[in-house]
DNA sequence: TAAATGACTTAGG
DNA sequence: CCCTAAGCCATTT
């Protein structure tokens, strides 16, 4: 598929991630058809940040944290973003996966 | 066309 | 809990 393929659907895979939930690098990269390729996803997030209306603070680290990024300012706006929307940090500023991780599209084959 | 670049992840200390 | 080392991969230079 062509390569730019993969930033498309990335972009589409995070739109569908519900508010108040969140999904890992490796989880969008994975929906998006590249399974294993999480680092990559990040990148396209970093250069994709400005898409208009994407829910990109939705998506987090593997550890449940929010990624460190570019701008330091980012990590804070990230973190306030998600808990208007109900999303709890732990005192370490770590999101409990097991609560809030998105389960994915509900069906996986209707999609795409 | 080849080399560099991260908003990653997992395994170990 | 914090840090490092290695893999991994599409995007960007």
């Amino acid at each position: 598929m062509d390569s730019s393929t993969f930033r498309l659907r990335v972009i589409k895979v995070v739109h569908l991630i519900p508010r108040g939930q969140v999904a890992t690098y490796g989880q969008v990269a994975t929906l998006a058809g590249q399974a294993g390729a999480a680092r990559a996803c990040g990148t396209i997030m970093r250069n994709s940040g400005e898409e208009p209306g994407l829910p990109w603070h939705r998506v987090i680290n593997a550890q449940g944290r929010v990624s460190p990024g570019n701008d330091v300012h980012r990590p804070q706006l990230q973190r306030h973003l998600l808990e208007a929307e109900g999303v709890a940090f732990s005192r370490a500023g770590v999101i409990a996966l097991g609560r809030f991780r998105w389960a994915g599209p509900v069906d996986p084959l209707a999609w795409e």
